[in-house]
DNA sequence: TTATTTGGTTTATAAAATAAACTTGTTTAT
DNA sequence: ATAAACAAGTTTATTTTATAAACCAAATAA
C-alpha cells in the first residue's frame, strides 16, 4: 500500500539539493546554499551524506584563490530520486 | 524556489496516516497499524502528534468489550495535507 | 486460575537535523 | 605591515525526531 521512502532523500534540505542538481546538472556550495536558504554547516553535512551514498559527486578546487566545492548528481542519484518520487505517489495520490 | 515542508506531515508514518484518513474518512488504531505496518508504540505517538496539531480527531470508545480508538481527519488536516502536497511539487517538478 | 492475547500508553534509546563555534585563507581598511 | 572583517567551508555540540522496548489493564483461552 505505502512504498518505503528512502530516508536519505526524505529530508527537506537533501531533497532540495537533489532537486537543484537534477535541473542544474552542476552547482557549487555557495549557489546551493543561496537557493536552499540553508546554513553552511547544515549544507556541508547534508552534502557529505549524499556524497557518501553515491548520489552526488563532489569536486573541490579553487576559483582564483577561493576554495570552491562543486557538486554533480550521479546516475545512482537520478535513479534514487525517481524511485523516491514514485514512492511518494503512494502517499499523495488518493487510494480508490 | 522551494516551499517549506510542514514538518508535522513530512514524516513517513504521519504522512501514511493522513493519506489513509483522507481516503477512509475514518479508521481505527488497529486498522491503521495494519495498513501502515507500524508498531503500536510508534503509531500511538504519531497519532498524538497529529491530534495535538488538530489534523485529526481521536475518539476513544469500546466496541463490545474491546477498547477502540477511532480517528478522523479534520478540515484543518485536509488543508494542511493539500498544502504539503503543493509544497512537495516545488521539489519534485523540474524547474525549467 | 493462570497464561495469553488485545489494544493500547509510557519511557528509553538511537538517529537526524540544525545551529553554534571554529578553521583557513583572503581581502580591505588603517 | 597589521589588524579587522570576510569568504568558504568543516567540526562539534545541541535539540528534535523517530523508533523500539517495556509496560499496563482488561478480556479471553487453556
Amino acid at each position: 500500500m505505502f512504498k518505503d521512502l528512502n530516508p536519505l532523500l526524505h529530508s527537506e534540505l537533501r531533497l532540495a539539493i537533489m532537486s537543484l542538481l537534477l535541473s542544474a546538472e552542476e552547482a557549487d556550495f555557495v549557489y546551493i546554499k543561496e537557493q536552499t536558504k540553508s546554513t553552511a554547516g547544515n549544507l556541508s553535512v547534508q552534502l557529505d551524506k549524499l556524497s557518501s551514498a553515491g548520489y552526488i559527486k563532489i569536486a573541490k578546487g579553487f576559483i582564483g584563490k577561493k576554495p570552491n566545492t562543486s557538486c554533480k548528481i550521479t546516475n545512482a542519484g537520478r535513479v534514487a530520486f525517481a524511485e523516491y518520487v514514485d514512492a511518494l505517489k503512494s502517499y499523495i495520490i488518493p487510494h480508490p
